[in-house]
Formats: C-alpha cells, structure tokens, sequence
DNA sequence: ATAATATGAATGAAAG
DNA sequence: CTTTCATTCATATTAT
C-alpha cells in the first residue's frame, strides 16, 4: 500500500520544471510516457527471461512442462535480488452481484446477447464494479459452452465412446471425462501433410554463444536493475 | 544487487551502479551514467532472450523430430497406445517462427491476401513446420476480424487512469504485503482493461505468464512499440 | 504444499 | 466479412 502510493508520487511528478530546484542540475529527466514505457520493456524482458529458463529448466530436467506457474518468488529484502514478480494479470472475477445479474440475463434465454445487448448490460454491471464489455462477452461465450457441456457428462461414461466415428486413435491415455468431441469430429481438415516427411527439421541447431549459467547470471543482475520500476 | 532495491537507498549519493540513488526519493531523474546503465540493460536482456529462444529452439527441434506433428492420426490403434500421449494437438498452431512471419506480413498491411500470396506463404512456411493454405487464410481472417474489434469505447466505470496512476497493484520488493489474495472485499481492482487499440501504452504486461508461442512474438514485437496485443 | 477444479481468456476453425 | 463454436490455456480458488 505504502509502496503503491510512492509509485504514484513518483510518477506524477515528473516534468521537467520542478525538480532542477534542489540539486539536480545535471539531471534527465523522462517524461511520463518515457518512463512508461522504459519500464514496461523491462518489466516484459525481465517476465520473457524468467518464462524462458523456466521453460529450458522444464525441458532440460525432463519435466513435464505442465506446471509453468511461475508463481511467486519471494525475494527477502535482505538478499536484495530482486524477483521481478512483475504484474501478475489478474483476471477479471464478476462480483457476486454481477454475477447474479448475468446468470438471470443468461437465464431469459436470450441466445444471443448482441453486441448492443453487450453493451448495455456492461454497462449496467458497471454499477457494481470493474467489468468490460469483453468480460461480458467472454463470460455469455464460457457461459453457453460450459452449460451445453454439460448436458452430456452427468451420464455414464463408457457410453460415449464413438462408435461409428473416425474416432480417434489418439493415445490420449484415460482421460476419463467424457469431454469427447460430440458434434463435429473435425478431425479431417485437409491438412495436407505434403511438407516432406524426411524434410530436415533439425538444421537450425547450433548452439548458443554462451552458456546457460552465464545467461542466468545475467538474468540475476539484470532483475536488480528492473526493481526500479517494478 | 543491493544496490537499487529500493528507491530509499539514498545512502549513496555518489553513486554505485543502482538506478534511483539520488536524494529525492521519487524523482524520475537519472544521471547520464543511469541512463545508459539502462540502456545497456535492455540491450543486454535483447541478446539474452535471443539466445534463450535460440537454445529452445535446438532443444525442441530434436523432439520434433519425435512425434509432435499437427495431425497426430497417424498414431497406430494397434500400437496399443503404450506410446504415452505425445502431446499432440488437433488442430493447428503455429509455431513461433511461422507467427512471426505471419505477423509480420500482417504488418505490412498488404490487405487481405490472395489466393496467389496464400499460396506463397504457405510454401514459406512450411519450412518452418506443418501448415496448409487453409491454416494461413484462417489466421488471416482472424487477425482482421481480431484487429477490427478494437473500437471499444470504454463506457464501462472505471476508466481511471489519467497516466498518473496505472494501476499495477504491483507491489514491490520491500514490503510487499506478502499475499492480499484478493478476496476482494471489493477494493476495486482495476483489471486491466481489455482490448486496448492503438493506445501506445498498456501495450505488453498484460499477461506475463503466456506461451511460448507468445513469447517469441513478444520479443519479436518489444524492441518497438507496434501494438500488437490483441 | 499439492492436487483438483472452476472459470476468464485466447484462438483456430466454421457457420452465416 | 462477421459471428459463433469448440478447444485449450492460465490462473484463482478450494480441497486434501
């Protein structure tokens, strides 16, 4: 809280008036949108970095790369190196009011809800908080999807199992649920795999100009850096 | 790495290699030498990500060759699936280097693509890994669509933000309140706001945590300031 | 902590 | 072209 609003001061304070009063004559100053946007190349660079050798670390200890939640990193303020733990998305949650609202909109019937429809009912959950019309959009699409899903799971489950289907071979190994493709198999889109089968996949392999552990050192420093804006 | 951290490091005036030294604590102000620390830093995570990508590219190249292809119906009934699951997927995506490409011929806003130019690259892409025109004119279409809907005026509460206080409930290093897992007693989170259009900011950040597909445009896109996202 | 599940969001493909 | 569907991904939440 305290740091939110030191950021806050930080950046609304900026232009270049003001601050030559004291001792800072030989200063640059950034404009807002230089800060800004300084701020968010480092703050991408530093998330692609941490994704990336997680991704090797997955891949190199064989892992299944499942997992891939980077989640939070605690960075002690003593050990000063800083985690850049970097604006984690945060999605959008309907609050029990919106949601209550979209339920019985969604309930009505109304297949359809219409780009003006969206709008308008957007616009209505505003009233109760943070919400945009692609939430409203998103949630309609989750909504029938996940409802229309529905309708065949409750049953048994080895009753499914295509029959008369193409099927599909896939290995797919249990996977219980029967969220087996109804309507459409799909499976045959003339993907024509006319791309030469003995083609030369592997031709880009060359390695790296440095090692791993000089990248991750590298990494280490750069994140302490980043902490400035962050 | 001690350095920065904080912006309250104000113990060093004369300067070690941090960021935020001076004494005005929430000064966006940077000497010359900062600054090109800073620049160098950026620079340095470019080479780095480079070579990341570089190196999970030679990794992943020899799983390729493995199983990995689109179709995967190719895979043996008979086999009795003992070959667990190679991760496979229905229908097509693109690999990192075909998104880019694509991307980048979205970019030089030569319109809807003929028949002809489909035809072109598909071919080219190819080299890069499984693809079909109908993939390519799929993604053509979609990104149009995609990029259309960006005229979304945000009727919606809380548009906030007069470049002042960008949300970014991001904490940071010191204090960070260790997890206010928003239950949220409704302090208004401000979610970042959806499709954003050509707003310069509010680029990238958005969601940090994304695949790797994701990732390669991301870098691809972070030197410059085309707005990409959505 | 770890696993499981619920759900917001992203996206290839298809329908209209 | 525009809208919708189906599927998958990522994250938040909950349960073990």
């Amino acid at each position: 809280m305290e740091e939110i609003k030191k950021k806050k001061n930080m950046s609304s304070n900026n232009n270049n008036n003001g601050i030559g009063g004291s001792n800072n004559l030989y200063m640059k100053v950034m404009s807002d949108e230089q800060m800004e946007e300084l701020r968010q190349q480092i703050s991408v660079y530093g998330t692609i970095c941490d994704q990336l050798v997680q991704m090797h670390n997955s891949i190199t200890s064989q892992q299944d790369l499942v997992g891939l939640r980077l989640g939070s990193l605690y960075c002690d303020p003593m050990m000063g190196c800083s985690g850049h733990k970097i604006s984690a998305r945060q999605r959008w949650t309907p609050t029990p009011l919106q949601l209550q609202l979209l339920e019985r909109i969604f309930d009505e019937g109304n297949g359809t809800p219409t780009k003006q429809k969206i709008k308008d009912i957007t616009n209505e959950l505003g009233q109760h908080g943070p919400i945009s019309e692609t939430n409203v959009y998103n949630w309609f699409q989750n909504r029938r999807a996940r409802s229309k899903r529905k309708q065949l799971a409750p049953t048994s489950i080895n009753n499914i199992n295509n029959n008369n289907n193409n099927a599909e071979p896939e290995a797919e190994t249990e996977l219980d649920s029967p969220k087996q493709k109804k309507t459409t198999p799909q499976s045959f889109q003339l993907q024509p795999y006319d791309y030469d089968n003995s083609s030369p996949h592997s031709l880009y392999i060359h390695s790296p100009d440095i090692g791993f552990d000089q990248l991750m050192s590298k990494i280490e420093v750069s994140g302490c850096y980043s902490s400035y804006f962050l």
